[in-house]
DNA sequence: TAAGATTCTTGACTTAGTCTAAAATAATAC
DNA sequence: GTATTATTTTAGACTAAGTCAAGAATCTTA
Protein backbone atom coordinates (compact mmCIF):
# COMPACT_ATOMS: atom_id res chain seq x y z
CA UNK A 1 0.00 0.00 0.00
CA UNK A 2 2.42 2.15 1.23
CA UNK A 3 4.98 0.83 -1.50
CA UNK A 4 4.47 3.27 -3.93
CA UNK A 5 5.72 5.94 -1.54
CA UNK A 6 8.35 3.74 -0.72
CA UNK A 7 9.39 3.65 -3.83
CA UNK A 8 9.49 6.98 -4.38
CA UNK A 9 11.93 7.67 -1.85
CA UNK A 10 14.32 4.86 -2.82
CA UNK A 11 14.43 6.12 -5.89
CA UNK A 12 15.52 9.30 -4.68
CA UNK A 13 17.72 7.74 -2.49
CA UNK A 14 16.15 8.83 0.70
CA UNK A 15 16.58 5.69 3.29
CA UNK A 16 12.60 4.64 3.77
CA UNK A 17 11.58 4.98 7.29
CA UNK A 18 7.47 4.83 8.17
CA UNK A 19 7.84 8.08 9.67
CA UNK A 20 8.67 9.46 5.88
CA UNK A 21 6.54 7.68 3.85
CA UNK A 22 3.75 8.68 6.57
CA UNK A 23 5.04 12.88 6.43
CA UNK A 24 5.39 12.08 2.22
CA UNK A 25 1.48 10.94 2.46
CA UNK A 26 0.46 13.75 4.85
CA UNK A 27 1.73 16.35 2.42
CA UNK A 28 0.57 14.53 -0.26
CA UNK A 29 -3.20 14.33 0.92
CA UNK A 30 -3.22 17.93 2.23
CA UNK A 31 -1.30 20.50 -0.28
CA UNK A 32 0.14 23.63 1.12
CA UNK A 33 -0.02 21.91 5.42
CA UNK A 34 2.63 23.42 7.92
CA UNK A 35 4.69 21.64 9.44
CA UNK A 36 2.86 21.27 12.64
CA UNK A 37 -0.13 20.23 10.48
CA UNK A 38 2.19 17.16 9.10
CA UNK A 39 2.79 16.20 12.70
CA UNK A 40 -0.68 16.16 13.88
CA UNK A 41 -1.77 14.18 10.81
CA UNK A 42 1.04 11.63 11.11
CA UNK A 43 0.20 11.32 15.09
CA UNK A 44 -3.16 10.31 13.93
CA UNK A 45 -1.50 7.25 11.82
CA UNK A 46 1.28 6.27 13.84
CA UNK A 47 0.42 7.42 17.41
CA UNK A 48 3.70 9.71 18.01
CA UNK A 49 6.36 11.29 15.95
CA UNK A 50 8.76 13.61 17.07
CA UNK A 51 8.79 17.31 15.90
CA UNK A 52 12.34 16.80 14.95
CA UNK A 53 11.50 14.23 12.73
CA UNK A 54 9.01 16.05 11.15
CA UNK A 55 11.18 18.79 10.48
CA UNK A 56 13.85 16.29 9.21
CA UNK A 57 11.82 14.41 6.96
CA UNK A 58 10.40 17.55 5.31
CA UNK A 59 13.96 18.72 5.05
CA UNK A 60 15.17 15.92 3.09
CA UNK A 61 12.24 15.76 0.73
CA UNK A 62 12.90 19.24 0.16
CA UNK A 63 16.38 19.11 -0.88
CA UNK A 64 15.83 15.73 -3.13
CA UNK A 65 12.85 17.96 -4.71
CA UNK A 66 10.02 15.53 -3.43
CA UNK A 67 8.05 18.54 -2.24
CA UNK A 68 8.62 22.50 -2.24
CA UNK A 69 8.53 24.54 0.80
CA UNK A 70 6.98 27.60 0.63
CA UNK A 71 6.99 30.42 3.12
CA UNK A 72 4.37 33.45 2.81
CA UNK A 73 4.75 36.13 4.90
CA UNK A 74 3.19 36.17 8.51
CA UNK A 75 2.81 32.52 8.08
CA UNK A 76 4.56 29.16 8.94
CA UNK A 77 6.25 27.28 6.05
CA UNK A 78 4.05 25.26 4.05
CA UNK A 79 4.66 22.19 2.11
CA UNK A 80 3.18 20.55 -1.19
CA UNK A 81 4.03 17.82 -3.24
CA UNK A 82 3.70 19.48 -6.42
CA UNK A 83 7.16 20.11 -7.90
CA UNK A 84 8.37 20.35 -10.92
CA UNK A 85 5.84 22.86 -12.88
CA UNK A 86 5.79 26.65 -12.98
CA UNK A 87 2.77 27.31 -10.97
CA UNK A 88 2.57 30.01 -8.38
CA UNK A 89 0.62 30.90 -5.50
CA UNK A 90 -2.08 33.04 -4.14
CA UNK A 91 -2.92 33.97 -0.47
CA UNK A 92 -5.48 36.07 0.72
CA UNK A 93 -4.81 39.05 3.00
CA UNK A 94 -7.87 37.98 5.41
CA UNK A 95 -8.49 34.50 5.92
CA UNK A 96 -4.56 33.43 5.17
CA UNK A 97 -6.08 30.97 2.48
CA UNK A 98 -4.04 29.79 -0.13
CA UNK A 99 -4.86 27.95 -3.86
CA UNK A 100 -2.66 27.34 -6.09
CA UNK A 101 -2.56 29.22 -9.86
CA UNK A 102 -0.72 28.89 -13.26
CA UNK A 103 2.12 30.84 -14.31
CA UNK A 104 0.81 34.25 -16.03
CA UNK A 105 3.09 33.40 -19.11
CA UNK A 106 2.52 29.78 -19.04
CA UNK A 107 6.12 29.51 -18.77
CA UNK A 108 8.64 30.79 -16.77
CA UNK A 109 8.16 34.61 -17.06
CA UNK A 110 10.44 36.01 -14.27
CA UNK A 111 12.92 33.55 -14.46
CA UNK A 112 14.74 35.40 -17.18
CA UNK A 113 14.54 39.48 -15.10
CA UNK A 114 16.17 42.87 -16.83
CA UNK A 115 19.53 42.43 -15.42
CA UNK A 116 20.48 39.47 -13.09
CA UNK A 117 23.36 41.41 -11.22
CA UNK A 118 25.75 38.70 -11.58
CA UNK A 119 23.22 36.52 -9.24
CA UNK A 120 23.03 33.11 -11.00
CA UNK A 121 19.60 32.74 -10.24
CA UNK A 122 17.97 29.32 -10.18
CA UNK A 123 14.03 30.24 -8.92
CA UNK A 124 11.63 32.98 -9.07
CA UNK A 125 8.98 32.72 -6.61
CA UNK A 126 5.72 34.26 -7.24
CA UNK A 127 3.19 35.13 -4.82
CA UNK A 128 -0.07 36.94 -5.63
CA UNK A 129 -1.84 38.99 -2.33
CA UNK A 130 -5.39 39.79 -1.98
CA UNK A 131 -8.58 39.13 -0.86
CA UNK A 132 -10.62 35.70 -1.42
CA UNK A 133 -14.20 36.06 -2.94
CA UNK A 134 -15.56 34.61 0.89
CA UNK A 135 -13.84 37.47 2.85
CA UNK A 136 -14.75 40.11 0.18
CA UNK A 137 -18.13 39.10 0.57
CA UNK A 138 -18.24 39.05 4.38
CA UNK A 139 -17.03 42.52 4.24
CA UNK A 140 -19.14 43.39 1.83
CA UNK A 141 -22.22 42.43 4.06
CA UNK A 142 -20.77 44.48 6.72
CA UNK A 143 -22.23 47.13 4.77
CA UNK A 144 -20.60 49.60 7.64
CA UNK A 145 -17.56 51.97 7.10
CA UNK A 146 -16.03 49.55 7.87
CA UNK A 147 -12.40 49.08 5.63
CA UNK A 148 -11.48 45.88 3.75
CA UNK A 149 -9.95 44.01 6.57
CA UNK A 150 -5.82 43.45 5.68
CA UNK B 1 17.16 69.09 9.56
CA UNK B 2 14.51 66.30 9.83
CA UNK B 3 12.52 68.66 8.86
CA UNK B 4 11.57 66.72 5.50
CA UNK B 5 11.21 63.37 7.14
CA UNK B 6 8.77 64.98 9.66
CA UNK B 7 7.13 66.63 6.78
CA UNK B 8 6.28 63.36 5.11
CA UNK B 9 4.99 62.02 8.13
CA UNK B 10 2.59 64.95 8.43
CA UNK B 11 1.77 64.76 4.99
CA UNK B 12 0.50 60.94 5.44
CA UNK B 13 -1.68 61.78 8.92
CA UNK B 14 1.34 59.94 10.98
CA UNK B 15 2.00 61.59 14.13
CA UNK B 16 5.25 62.84 14.26
CA UNK B 17 7.72 61.40 17.19
CA UNK B 18 11.63 61.75 16.83
CA UNK B 19 11.27 57.88 17.14
CA UNK B 20 9.38 57.80 13.95
CA UNK B 21 11.77 60.12 12.13
CA UNK B 22 14.84 58.26 13.56
CA UNK B 23 12.85 54.84 12.38
CA UNK B 24 12.26 56.16 8.74
CA UNK B 25 15.89 57.72 8.33
CA UNK B 26 17.30 54.25 9.36
CA UNK B 27 15.41 52.58 6.65
CA UNK B 28 16.48 54.95 4.34
CA UNK B 29 19.72 55.17 4.67
CA UNK B 30 19.95 51.37 4.84
CA UNK B 31 17.52 49.50 2.56
CA UNK B 32 17.41 45.79 3.44
CA UNK B 33 17.63 46.52 7.18
CA UNK B 34 15.80 44.47 9.82
CA UNK B 35 13.77 45.44 12.65
CA UNK B 36 17.08 44.82 14.76
CA UNK B 37 18.94 46.83 12.82
CA UNK B 38 16.26 49.80 12.81
CA UNK B 39 16.66 49.25 16.46
CA UNK B 40 20.73 49.29 16.49
CA UNK B 41 21.19 52.45 14.21
CA UNK B 42 18.35 54.03 16.03
CA UNK B 43 19.87 53.49 19.12
CA UNK B 44 23.22 54.93 18.24
CA UNK B 45 21.43 58.27 17.59
CA UNK B 46 18.50 58.32 20.45
CA UNK B 47 20.09 56.60 22.96
CA UNK B 48 17.49 54.34 23.63
CA UNK B 49 14.11 52.96 21.72
CA UNK B 50 12.39 49.91 22.86
CA UNK B 51 11.46 47.22 20.45
CA UNK B 52 7.58 47.83 20.78
CA UNK B 53 8.19 51.23 19.00
CA UNK B 54 10.28 50.12 16.77
CA UNK B 55 7.72 47.39 15.54
CA UNK B 56 5.19 50.32 15.81
CA UNK B 57 6.48 52.45 13.72
CA UNK B 58 7.37 50.44 10.90
CA UNK B 59 4.08 49.00 10.87
CA UNK B 60 2.14 52.27 10.65
CA UNK B 61 4.92 53.49 7.90
CA UNK B 62 4.06 49.98 6.19
CA UNK B 63 0.87 50.71 6.61
CA UNK B 64 0.72 54.08 5.18
CA UNK B 65 2.70 53.06 2.37
CA UNK B 66 5.88 54.79 3.46
CA UNK B 67 7.59 51.94 4.00
CA UNK B 68 7.57 48.44 2.07
CA UNK B 69 7.96 45.21 4.04
CA UNK B 70 10.13 42.13 2.46
CA UNK B 71 9.94 38.92 4.42
CA UNK B 72 11.59 36.47 2.48
CA UNK B 73 12.02 32.77 3.87
CA UNK B 74 14.50 32.24 5.98
CA UNK B 75 15.41 35.90 6.97
CA UNK B 76 13.55 38.37 9.50
CA UNK B 77 11.66 40.96 7.92
CA UNK B 78 13.14 43.59 6.12
CA UNK B 79 12.38 47.09 5.21
CA UNK B 80 12.98 49.81 2.41
CA UNK B 81 11.42 52.73 1.60
CA UNK B 82 11.79 52.37 -2.51
CA UNK B 83 7.96 52.34 -2.85
CA UNK B 84 5.12 52.99 -5.85
CA UNK B 85 7.37 51.17 -7.96
CA UNK B 86 7.15 47.81 -9.34
CA UNK B 87 10.51 46.25 -8.52
CA UNK B 88 12.13 42.87 -7.47
CA UNK B 89 14.54 41.04 -5.32
CA UNK B 90 16.97 39.14 -5.70
CA UNK B 91 18.21 37.02 -2.69
CA UNK B 92 21.86 34.66 -2.42
CA UNK B 93 21.05 31.24 -0.79
CA UNK B 94 24.33 31.61 0.39
CA UNK B 95 24.72 35.11 2.25
CA UNK B 96 21.39 36.08 2.12
CA UNK B 97 22.36 39.58 0.15
CA UNK B 98 19.58 41.04 -1.59
CA UNK B 99 19.61 43.61 -3.86
CA UNK B 100 17.00 45.36 -5.81
CA UNK B 101 16.22 43.97 -9.59
CA UNK B 102 13.59 45.66 -11.85
CA UNK B 103 10.77 44.04 -13.16
CA UNK B 104 11.29 42.15 -16.14
CA UNK B 105 8.73 43.42 -17.72
CA UNK B 106 9.58 46.85 -16.90
CA UNK B 107 4.78 47.31 -15.91
CA UNK B 108 3.95 44.53 -12.90
CA UNK B 109 3.79 41.66 -15.00
CA UNK B 110 2.90 39.26 -12.69
CA UNK B 111 -0.12 41.33 -11.44
CA UNK B 112 -2.55 39.54 -14.54
CA UNK B 113 -2.05 35.80 -13.72
CA UNK B 114 -4.14 33.49 -16.12
CA UNK B 115 -6.88 33.06 -13.55
CA UNK B 116 -7.78 34.65 -10.33
CA UNK B 117 -10.18 31.94 -8.54
CA UNK B 118 -12.29 34.68 -7.53
CA UNK B 119 -9.39 36.96 -5.48
CA UNK B 120 -9.16 40.46 -5.99
CA UNK B 121 -5.71 40.74 -6.12
CA UNK B 122 -3.64 43.62 -5.19
CA UNK B 123 -0.08 42.73 -4.97
CA UNK B 124 2.52 40.55 -7.04
CA UNK B 125 5.20 39.57 -5.06
CA UNK B 126 8.06 38.30 -6.89
CA UNK B 127 11.42 37.27 -5.32
CA UNK B 128 14.26 35.88 -7.43
CA UNK B 129 16.26 32.75 -5.57
CA UNK B 130 20.36 32.13 -6.67
CA UNK B 131 24.11 32.93 -5.84
CA UNK B 132 25.74 36.08 -5.87
CA UNK B 133 28.59 36.24 -7.67
CA UNK B 134 30.59 36.42 -4.80
CA UNK B 135 29.62 33.16 -3.51
CA UNK B 136 29.89 31.46 -6.69
CA UNK B 137 33.51 32.50 -6.88
CA UNK B 138 34.04 31.20 -3.43
CA UNK B 139 32.85 27.83 -4.51
CA UNK B 140 34.73 27.54 -7.41
CA UNK B 141 37.79 28.35 -5.30
CA UNK B 142 37.07 25.87 -3.25
CA UNK B 143 37.92 23.44 -6.42
CA UNK B 144 37.01 19.95 -4.34
CA UNK B 145 34.11 17.86 -4.98
CA UNK B 146 31.88 19.74 -2.84
CA UNK B 147 28.66 21.20 -4.02
CA UNK B 148 27.78 24.51 -4.07
CA UNK B 149 26.31 25.57 -0.75
CA UNK B 150 22.46 26.83 -0.30
C1' DT C 1 -2.27 74.93 30.32
C1' DA C 2 -5.44 71.13 31.19
C1' DA C 3 -7.92 67.11 29.17
C1' DG C 4 -7.94 63.56 26.16
C1' DA C 5 -5.72 60.88 22.76
C1' DT C 6 -1.76 58.71 21.13
C1' DT C 7 2.69 56.75 21.69
C1' DC C 8 6.48 54.63 24.23
C1' DT C 9 8.49 51.55 27.70
C1' DT C 10 8.94 47.35 30.09
C1' DG C 11 8.79 42.77 30.42
C1' DA C 12 6.25 38.59 29.97
C1' DC C 13 4.68 35.63 26.43
C1' DT C 14 4.05 33.01 21.85
C1' DT C 15 5.24 30.70 17.77
C1' DA C 16 8.16 28.45 14.59
C1' DG C 17 12.06 26.36 14.30
C1' DT C 18 17.06 24.63 15.70
C1' DC C 19 20.54 22.11 18.54
C1' DT C 20 22.29 18.25 21.04
C1' DA C 21 23.07 13.79 22.84
C1' DA C 22 21.37 9.46 23.58
C1' DA C 23 18.29 5.69 21.96
C1' DA C 24 16.30 3.25 18.19
C1' DT C 25 16.31 1.64 13.69
C1' DA C 26 18.04 0.48 9.03
C1' DA C 27 21.75 -0.97 5.76
C1' DT C 28 25.85 -3.68 4.88
C1' DA C 29 29.40 -6.85 5.49
C1' DC C 30 30.40 -11.01 7.03
C1' DG D 1 21.04 -14.58 10.13
C1' DT D 2 24.02 -11.70 13.09
C1' DA D 3 27.34 -8.03 14.04
C1' DT D 4 28.93 -3.63 12.75
C1' DT D 5 28.34 0.77 11.11
C1' DA D 6 25.66 4.49 9.51
C1' DT D 7 21.53 6.90 9.65
C1' DT D 8 17.19 8.33 11.96
C1' DT D 9 14.33 9.41 15.69
C1' DT D 10 13.30 11.07 20.27
C1' DA D 11 13.17 14.33 23.98
C1' DG D 12 13.70 18.44 25.69
C1' DA D 13 16.30 22.62 26.18
C1' DC D 14 17.16 26.60 23.51
C1' DT D 15 16.80 30.66 20.03
C1' DA D 16 14.96 34.27 17.10
C1' DA D 17 11.40 37.15 15.70
C1' DG D 18 7.62 39.10 16.91
C1' DT D 19 3.15 40.10 19.85
C1' DC D 20 0.46 41.45 24.05
C1' DA D 21 -0.80 44.26 27.84
C1' DA D 22 -0.73 47.90 31.22
C1' DG D 23 1.14 51.89 33.02
C1' DA D 24 4.17 56.08 32.11
C1' DA D 25 5.37 59.64 29.01
C1' DT D 26 4.39 62.55 25.35
C1' DC D 27 1.81 64.90 22.00
C1' DT D 28 -2.51 67.51 20.25
C1' DT D 29 -6.45 70.35 20.81
C1' DA D 30 -9.37 73.28 23.13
Amino acid sequence: MATELADLLRRNDVQVTVQRIAVLRAVSDQPHITADGVAEVVRAELGVISKQAVYDALGILVERRLVRRIQPAGSPARYEDRVGDNHHHLVCRSCNHMVDIDCAVGFAPCLSPSESMGYEIDEAEVIYWGHCSDCLAEASQTKSSETLPH
